[in-house]
RNA sequence: GCCGCUGUGGCGGAAUGGCAGACGCACUUGACUCAAAAUCAAGCGGGAAACCGUGCCGGUUCAAGUCCGGCCAGCGGCACCA
């Protein structure tokens, strides 16, 4: 057996194609876009879990290769974050230095995999060039009135020192650090997310995303329909309005709640209550996120505040209460409470012995002594005026257009989603283009002044105080106002790290446009995404922001498609042992360098779509790359055995190969690469085996073989191909097909069962009739039938089963 | 609490309703070798066998890991959203 020798023969080709590209655009071929969600060129490096979704990803992009496509596959960096600048205050080296060398040592890392990339593509978001085109489109959403000024409690990180969109906060807790979450009232920049929400969710159905993504935006834009209701407030002028999905039910509502920080407390709140309801106010501005979620299933707590409001259906007077489980962002921040049909006004009419009526029932009878809220949108309706006796169902429907025709508020929708807290006091991001001036107000930067560079600082350190780093540079931040000329200031705050990634694949096809971000001839020719591989992780985040920009981009004529990525690909965790994330402070990172060093990138590459389903964690286990190597070395020695001999293919040999290709080519369409690979061992196997009698392999299918492995061991496929007298490269061999009647077999086994029972194998003619098969069946059970025989079944081509009675 | 995913040998995992455990790792034995490694060959769920075995309990079917109903466990998402 020769050994085969990965370093020398992976250089070999490595350097061939160097010479001879294999993925060129001749402008007359289909292209193919498959994108990486790009890295962050973080210190620490690549482990064998980042190589898992470049490989998948890779394999895919050669594939469409292989048949006849274009393939865009690029690689770029996005580089602005927290850890370069952490490192910067602790070392005072500047971020761009440090990014600069994690780039080059990552990008050495990355080249080992051997992926398609085409570096002339290679991007960066920290790049002046690049973030002049972020800066851009922050200025046209500007212009819009898409990006504006705001200044209210948002989230705030403790740790990093910064404010956070609702996006980054995860179980009330930093999404970058773990930190809890505070509040903190400060002037911000935000993006108009929820302009497009409905967008945002009807679109999901265009694409072809994993279901579990889709679902997770859906709910994180969170649409409800209902009505917003007006209460006038008794013996006041103010109308309290509340936002309902059942108004149905408001001949049942019987008290409202405000939130605590609703602005009309402070009016409503009557002398005699204004200690205890200031209290509760002051107590639940304390309260941070992961004290609230901690409180849910607890009891109920509030104030009353003196004040009655009208139901206007029933015309009752109803008490107003505050509690902390009506949000102040959410709806209008103050609700009507039907305790009879709600869980959690049931618990709180309980707690403060509130009145309960009844409207919906199932047989229109009272329930006596109610002991849960009864929740359904089913029954008749009673106690409810004009409206008794209806469906609740129909009405729950009809009660907006029948509450606005009468005047008392109107047909709504409300969106979960928050517009985009899109500012961060930071240093290490794109600076944002306005300039705030005593007299214009705020001015965006003239688009020919882009880019807007970040300036030089001494000190990185964020002030904590919600200032940014860079309103210290005096000679930075005074400036004159690009519209009147007077003296103006600069805005100090910088971007967060989402903003380059939300259009980041735009810019590939087109990497040294000056004139534009794309050109639209180059956006319409090799746009939008065909594949999108990466992380569960960025579901409402990167993926939901890039959305938007999307399709702001598109409204404003920049693009011509409304969403970015058509599939989305989420590939699994590769963990450490006993499913522990990989990380530096665990010690349980496994670094791909070695694994290439000593097997080669082709068994690496092989192996990790080995290791288990692609969508599925798994646990890393260097051990099982024996395995993957053995079998590259089987086939190669296979082929070098069989090359210079003129082996003519029998036809178990020409069946062999319709089968590899049909096998190989659906497994590769489902995405099941683990069995992709496994298949390739099983045919190799059964190749050797065939091989032992006839001193080798006929050429053919091991050509057919080497082009079908040619996606996932480029290395191994390309020697092979041309060990066996193939002429340019595999990849321009194209992808072969397959005869489905080459496929079958002249003799095929049948499994015999009694009873469902497999008992045992028969041989028979693939075109022999039922009877003869049947006999053939009773024939190999002799003794076995003991019993009568009441019924045979026989599944052409599957199975044979004979049903016997004791 | 709600939603989703997952549950199969010592391990990773495979099975369009049709021979459960493909493929691989680890392990055992043999060949080669002075020896080891590498390689090759054989074996490898339990059980002496009949048989029993895919988280648990039922059901549908000639036939269930797979479909249906009800549970349990682990992981993930959402969570006082009106």
């Amino acid at each position: 057996m020769v050994r085969y020798n990965h370093d020398a023969v992976e250089k070999k080709w490595q350097e061939f194609w160097d010479r001879n590209p294999i993925n060129v655009n001749d402008g007359k071929k289909e292209k193919y876009y498959c994108l990486d969600m790009f890295p962050y060129p973080s210190s620490s490096g690549l482990h064998v879990g980042h190589w898992r979704g470049y490989v998948i990803s890779d394999a895919w992009a050669r594939y469409q290769l292989i048949r006849g496509k274009y393939v865009i596959h690029p690689m770029g960096w996005d580089a602005f974050g927290l850890p370069a600048e952490n490192y910067a205050i602790k070392m005072g080296i500047h971020p761009s230095i440090t990014t600069k060398k994690n780039v080059e040592s990552i990008k050495g890392q990355l080249k080992q995999i051997n992926a398609l990339y085409d570096w002339d593509m290679e991007l960066n978001t920290t790049d002046p060039d690049f973030y002049k085109w972020t800066q851009w489109i922050f200025l046209q959403m500007f212009k819009k009135g898409l990006a504006y000024e705001k200044e209210f409690p948002i989230n705030w990180c403790p740790s990093c020192k910064t404010g956070l969109a609702n996006e980054e906060v995860v179980d009330g807790r930093c999404e970058r650090c773990g930190t809890e979450v505070t509040k903190k009232n400060l002037r911000q920049w935000m993006l108009k997310i929820t302009a497009y929400a409905d967008r945002l969710l009807d679109d999901l159905d265009k694409l072809e995303w994993p279901e579990k993504v889709k679902k997770m935006q859906t709910e994180w834009i969170g649409r409800s329909y209902g009505a917003e209701v007006d209460f006038k407030v008794q013996g006041k002028e103010e109308s309290i309005r509340v936002f309902t999905t059942r108004p149905d039910t408001l001949f049942g509502a019987t008290f409202m709640v405000l939130a605590p920080e609703h602005p009309l407390v402070a009016g409503l709140t009557t002398e005699d209550r204004r200690e205890a309801v200031e209290e509760y106010v002051r107590r639940a501005a304390n309260k941070s996120n992961v004290d609230r979620m901690a409180a849910i299933d607890k009891e109920k707590t509030g104030e009353f505040t003196g004040s009655y409001a009208i139901n206007p259906m029933s015309g009752q007077p109803i008490p107003v209460w505050i509690s902390d489980y009506v949000l102040a962002d959410h709806g209008t921040g103050a609700i009507m409470c039907v305790p009879a049909h709600d869980d959690r006004d049931f618990l709180f009419a309980k707690k403060f012995g509130l009145p309960i009526i009844q409207v919906i029932s199932k047989d229109g009878r009272e329930t006596p002594d109610m002991q849960e809220a009864y929740t359904a949108a089913e029954g008749l309706m009673i106690n409810s005026g004009e409206w008794n006796g209806m469906e609740s169902s129909v009405l729950k429907k009809e009660a907006p257009a029948m509450i606005e025709a009468r005047g008392l508020g109107r047909k709504t929708v409300s969106f979960k989603l928050r517009d985009w807290v899109f500012s961060r006091q930071r240093y290490w991001g794109e600076p944002i283009p306005v300039v705030h001036c005593p007299v214009c107000g705020n001015v965006g930067v003239p688009e020919e002044e882009l880019p807007l560079r970040l300036p030089e600082v001494e000190n990185y350190e964020p002030t904590g105080t919600g200032e940014s780093p860079l309103a210290a540079i005096t000679d930075w931040v005074n400036c004159k106002c690009p519209k009147c000329g007077g003296p103006a200031k600069r805005e100090t705050n910088t971007m967060p790290q989402w903003a380059g990634s939300s259009w980041y694949f735009l810019r590939y096809v087109d990497v040294n446009n000056k004139d534009a971000l794309v050109s639209k001839e180059k956006a319409d020719k090799y746009l939008p995404v065909d594949m999108y591989i990466g992380g569960v992780e960025h579901a409402v985040l990167h993926l939901l922001y890039s959305r938007f920009w999307t399709k702001f981009l598109y409204d404003i004529g920049v693009i011509g498609f409304d969403e970015p990525f058509k599939k989305l690909f989420n590939q699994g965790m590769i963990t450490g042992k006993n499913g522990i994330k990989m990380s530096k402070s665990k010690g349980n990172v496994v670094s791909p360098d070695d694994l290439v060093r000593d097997y080669g990138c082709d068994s690496l590459r092989l192996y990790e779509l080995f290791v288990g389903p692609p969508a599925l964690d798994a646990e890393w286990d260097d051990r099982g790359i024996d395995g993957v190597y053995r079998f590259l070395n089987r086939f190669y020695n296979l082929v070098q055995e069989s090359s210079d001999k003129d082996i003519s293919p029998t036809k178990e040999m020409i069946r062999l190969r319709h089968n590899l290709v049909h096998d190989i080519e659906q497994r590769f369409e489902a995405f099941s690469l683990n069995t992709v690979v496994s298949g390739f061992m099983e045919y190799n196997n059964a190749m050797l085996e065939l091989a032992k009698t006839a001193g080798g392999m006929d050429r053919e299918t091991l050509r057919v073989y080497s082009v079908l492995l040619a996606p996932f061991a480029p290395h191994m496929a390309e020697e092979c191909w041309h060990d066996l007298g193939g002429e340019g490269s595999v990849f321009q061999a194209g992808w072969p097909s397959y005869d489905e009647d080459a496929m079958k077999a002249e003799e095929i086994e049948l499994p015999v069962q009694v009873n469902g029972k497999a008992k045992a194998v028969i041989s028979v003619p693939r075109d022999a009739d039922k009877e003869t098969v049947l006999q053939a069946a009773r024939d190999a059970l002799p003794g076995k039938l003991n019993g009568t025989l009441v019924r045979e079944v026989y599944v052409p081509g599957r199975v044979v089963n004979l049903v016997v009675k004791a």
